[in-house]
DNA sequence: TTCGGAAGTTGATTCAGATCAAAGTGGGCG
DNA sequence: CGCCCACTTTGATCTGAATCAACTTCCGAA
């Protein structure tokens, strides 16, 4: 699950509307699709882009619609999903700050992108997109890099989904929550934000919210974690927590 | 689902350990990594690759195992795995002929990789690979839409491993075999090969084996497959099975 | 040709998580 | 300020798939 993280810092969610940041000035700079881009190439880009924002519940394109523009998110929370006939739905992807929205080469997109949380993103139409691609090898490349970490989630997302349990789930995302928020803050924050409401967590994990609801409170009730707050908790045993993932304990890499 | 299929035709499967084919007639030359390189291009790999060999059921790769050489997959079937400490193991990914293994830029591999089938890889060793990758833009092209192919795999699969019933992952798994063989035979081929035991089609779809075992068993009764031995079956109904998957009947564009 | 073991089937039972149902909680808006 | 509605929790029950167990079939090697 290692890439998907959220950012929790609301400060750089407030990104306004229509605000013209700068790209030497991005705060996703050195980590989006423009990251290995010279100050020449950057210049291209700042004359292509444009910015888009979206609330909260907004959808931001359906699935089987023509993709138009591919996009960096710069600020926000937007996820990846598929829904059946019936109504059952899977998240199937999450987008944080820097993540890539479309592909080069595919006209229609194959899942429902919406925002989690307030969105901004930084859009180029498709067409003069993907001729820029061709001819700048920096662009192309990190584009692989970001579809390759991608993948590697996306394996990860894959054991969990088809082998571990309702409490090894909820176990898995909290435990990616708290390594999140161990990279941006400064030292053992154990008080952590969940960005999205218990259906939200259900459809992301594969199960229903009901058990997500309940997975929380055992965990509240066994001294794992405390509540403060029904979207905001602290972690009160790190290693409780990171024996109920079913990882190896040593994170993963042997030898 | 779309770009996981099986390679049935056991004749490919048969190319010798050690025999040398050349670039511009092997059999995965326009599908594979170098599928968008000129002949100079070609010449350059010709150079750099060696042939290996794997008996059904070897392991090519162990999981944190250092990753000394990518490869193609010239001819069987390859898995990727997950397996966690108790033994759950969850299926990952499936190589067929023109896949990929191993990426530019990661020394370990974070997966088991076995072959299924006898298997034959062409492999370039990972240093010299990874320059060519920043010199050849071709190369790096067709890495990327190999990824992202995977990747829309992958997202489909998280779906089915999410939210599917049983009957409706074995109903997905046969009909994914049904697409394939169309597109290798003329039309309306009906008998259809199983590559691998009911154990490893159980850790493809998060499954246990015997209850692929029993959904195999019902479709049977219920006339909508017949087993002509256990590796191999006919289609009696293709509609039936096309109901049972969940999926859109149209196959899933819209609009 | 028979033996042995791996692969597969089928049945009985159990159990985790879904489903159905009913209260509780809190934040935003009139 | 208080009402409303979306979100959440908790309880009771049901059920699909896992688990445990026994038996069958097939294939390959002695």
């Amino acid at each position: 699950m290692g890439q998907f993280f959220f950012d929790l810092d609301q400060d750089t969610m407030a990104i306004p509307s229509l605000t013209r940041v700068k790209c030497s000035e991005c705060p996703i700079r050195h980590r989006a699709v423009c990251a290995r881009c010279d100050t020449d190439e950057l210049e291209v880009l700042e004359g292509m882009k444009s910015y888009r924002s979206f609330a909260a519940g907004e959808v931001i394109l359906w699935r089987g619609e023509p993709l138009n523009f591919v996009a960096s998110l710069v600020a926000g929370v937007a996820s990846l999903s598929k829904t059946m006939e019936d109504g059952r739905t899977q998240m199937v992807g999450l987008l944080l700050p820097s993540d890539f929205i479309g592909r080069p080469g595919r006209k229609l997109i194959e899942f429902d992108v919406t925002a989690t949380t307030d969105v901004t993103l930084c859009c180029f139409d498709r067409k003069p997109f993907e001729r820029l691609v061709d001819e700048t090898p920096h662009v192309a490349q990190r584009l692989m890099e970001l579809a390759l970490d991608e993948l590697d989630a996306a394996r990860d997302w894959m054991l969990l989904l088809g082998r571990k349990s309702a409490r090894e789930k909820i176990a898995t995302f909290i435990d990616m929550l708290v390594r999140r928020s161990q990279g941006t803050e400064p030292l053992a924050k154990t008080t952590i934000q969940l960005p999205m409401t218990r259906d939200q967590i259900a459809n992301y994990l594969g199960l229903t919210l009901e058990t997500v609801s309940r997975q929380f409170s055992a965990l509240k009730k066994e001294g794992v974690v405390d509540f403060t707050d029904r979207r905001q908790f602290e972690i009160l045993d790190i290693v409780a927590l990171q024996e109920a993932t079913g990882d190896d304990s040593d994170g993963g890499i042997l030898s």
